[in-house]
DNA sequence: ATATTATGACTCATGCATAGATCATATAAA
DNA sequence: TTTATATGATCTATGCATGAGTCATAATAT
């Protein structure tokens, strides 16, 4: 007996993933390429590219990025070169974080 | 005999995605929030939260937007309503375009 | 008009991503 | 210190995403 997982996602998720493949699809074809050669060319089947234009939450993320990429789309609208810096600046910012957190035993009592 | 299937990314999709993880990760310690705590809200397990933040290709695009948008981190940084509205902007650019891509069968004698 | 190609919508098989464990270690609170 | 919890790492089983087809239709070029 087939256990069924349906998963559920937030209006927002959904909303970024569906723009995220229309504009993948607007690009692809302003630079008139075919589904066939952009799926060629990010070494995956035409089906999947169909499935990440339409905006199906379970495509992988490095299929998706990689096509964006080929036709175009920036993700962070930012050069390779300003995302590694980005992500240095990141890891400083997590280098003075705690490193593990913890939540309080008890609630505060605050309350008077 | 296992067939071997070794995906290549380029740069900028790998620098993406890792920049997503760090950011998703910092975004979680800032609000104090623990791993399985996300997880559980993003109805994924506590593993996969953890590929999500190293930059794994191969994590879902439904299940990191959602961890994203659970701890705060924008995509496009815009509301989703601000969303919806580029989604037809994109809509109608897309109905201008033609709808397939024909490309020509020979290059064009514009060489003189 | 015809011919050709792109696209959309299916199917099926299977390799792998994922959930769900467990364990060891690190970290933070008391 | 001691205690409790968060995190990282690893393993196994299996449901499903993916690749590889096929077919029908649409769209473009000739």
């Amino acid at each position: 007996m087939p256990k069924v997982t349906t998963r559920t996602y937030s209006r927002y998720s959904l909303e970024a993933i569906t723009l995220l493949g229309k504009l993948i699809r607007a690009a692809r074809k302003e630079r008139k390429m075919t589904a066939q050669e952009v799926a060629d060319r990010a070494g995956i089947s035409r089906g999947l590219l169909q499935r990440i234009e339409k905006g199906d939450p379970k495509c992988a993320l490095g299929a998706t990025f990689e096509v964006a990429t080929i036709v175009g789309v920036k993700l962070f609208d930012a050069e390779a070169t300003t995302l590694t810096r980005h992500i240095r600046q990141i890891e400083e910012k997590l280098a003075l974080l705690p490193k593990s957190v913890r939540k309080k035993a008890k609630v505060a009592d605050d309350d008077f």
